[in-house]
DNA sequence: TTGCACCCTGACCCGAGGTCAACCTCAACG
DNA sequence: CGTTGAGGTTGACCTCGGGTCAGGGTGCAA
């Protein structure tokens, strides 16, 4: 009749009934005596293991190597502990960044894109493009992370200079207006001739076209990113197909769809 | 033929394949169009899905929950993020907490009783009991805390006055002592009714028999507490008995093993 | 003696994936 | 042109740390 009952160990150790019991036959802490009636009796020594056990598996350490553990002699203990103590530490780490990830998603979708990429949208907006056309660009961008990381910070290198140049800037307003236009507006290949002419003007620009093309082995990729909104107007769908073709007919390697 | 395969996207948001898949099934992300080979092609807007739901996900949101919270509107949703926050926060105050109770592991008397406790033992241990007798109390703290945690402070209290009392440590260790002579030496009877006579006198000190008594209703409660060793010698259960037919004849409430 | 809380065993269920099998497809190489 | 290797498809079962349910036995107070 001495020692307590299952129900009273596992609150004293902050635990349920049926968690004692799973540890027991998983081997990690010894069944103890029962009694007349077949109720099992914890003594003092069973609810230190008890405890000792909870604390690992609450520190997260696998149920599996707790018995083995607490059976170990002192100084294998002590030397495992730290390791857990490590391993919690760095748990803690993580759950810290985590949380500054949902900070950052709370205030736009800052998750997905590097600062810098996302510093150029914000100036890209700065500068007058619609909130739409940014949105389409960091749409693209997502994907072009995802296809080409390796060559998206070059890429970014490569648009930062593009937005230094005003006359690329009010080319690019003017192709956000055109989306809006008929696509056989008389315009569209107008300016899409004028905006060919401008990057053959200027090698440097045309990386942005190029650079992470060369990165992919098949163009398919280079398609995907340019044409990534299958729901773009068919204006701004015919200036591009004009666009390319400019530079195709100028010597530039564009793969078609 | 546009769109990321199903590996580009996983390893973008930073899973397994198997996970994105999982996804799919619990209809937490829609399933895309699939190409002619019956691959599954991933476009810009599935793959801004599978980094929100991921980001929640890693940051402990059952998954059942995701999809829902990432469908709602914008208010719905930044509040679930400041509940996920908040949840993070505890959590990781939970980690640290458990981080120094790690520290307590290596000493099996830290883990089971409070500081409080461990000083009266050490205090004990100082007045002059012998090493097993204090280790036999220990014991029985444990098992009454595990009992009744309730009471377990005010018995503290109750027992550090005793500590203070001199007549009443000679006593205790006279007791100890007792445990090694024979069952029937006179001495005992003459212990117990001297024992008896110092706890009738001194009424605050009755409490250390009877204070945990007054919240278990069942007595047995307290004769476990009380005799919780089996091992005790002959002579040591002659004495309680004794000293416990004294305080009965003298009106003091003790109930019967 | 009737409740009620607690104990017993055993079997199945759960989330969040992982593993294995059997087969299909794509891209590159010789 | 065939082969090879990597990666895609489904489906069924495994894992860990327990929770839940079913069907029955105990202990104690009213």
């Amino acid at each position: 009749m001495n020692g307590v009952t299952i129900g009273q160990a596992a609150a004293f150790v902050g635990v349920t009934v049926k968690t004692v019991r799973h540890y027991h036959k998983l081997g990690l802490v010894r069944e103890p005596e029962r009694d007349s009636s077949g109720y099992r009796r914890y003594g003092s020594a069973d609810l230190l293991r008890l405890v000792q056990a909870r604390t690992l598996a609450a520190a997260g350490v696998p149920l599996a190597e707790i018995g083995p553990l607490l059976d170990a002699d002192a100084a294998l203990f002590t030397a495992a502990l730290a390791d857990v103590e490590r391993h919690l530490t760095q748990q803690i780490e993580e759950l810290t960044a985590r949380r500054d990830t949902l900070h950052r998603l709370a205030d736009g979708d800052r998750a997905l894109l590097p600062d810098r990429a996302v510093a150029l949208l914000e100036r890209m907006a700065g500068l007058g493009f619609a909130a739409d056309e940014t949105a389409a660009t960091r749409e693209g961008w997502v994907l072009a992370r995802a296809l080409v990381p390796e060559g998206f910070d070059d890429y970014l290198t490569h648009f930062e200079h593009a937005l230094d140049d005003p006359g690329l800037v009010a080319l690019g307003r003017r192709a956000a207006e055109a989306a809006a236009w008929e696509p056989d507006d008389p315009r569209i290949a107008e300016l899409a001739a004028t905006a060919a002419g401008h990057y053959l003007a200027n090698p440097a620009l045309l990386k942005t076209v190029t650079g992470l093309q060369a990165r992919t082995e098949a163009g398919t990729r280079y398609m995907l990113i340019a044409h990534h909104g299958g729901e773009r107007t068919p204006a701004a769908a015919r200036l591009a197909e004009l666009f390319e073709a400019e530079l195709r007919a100028a010597g530039i390697r564009i793969p078609r769809p």
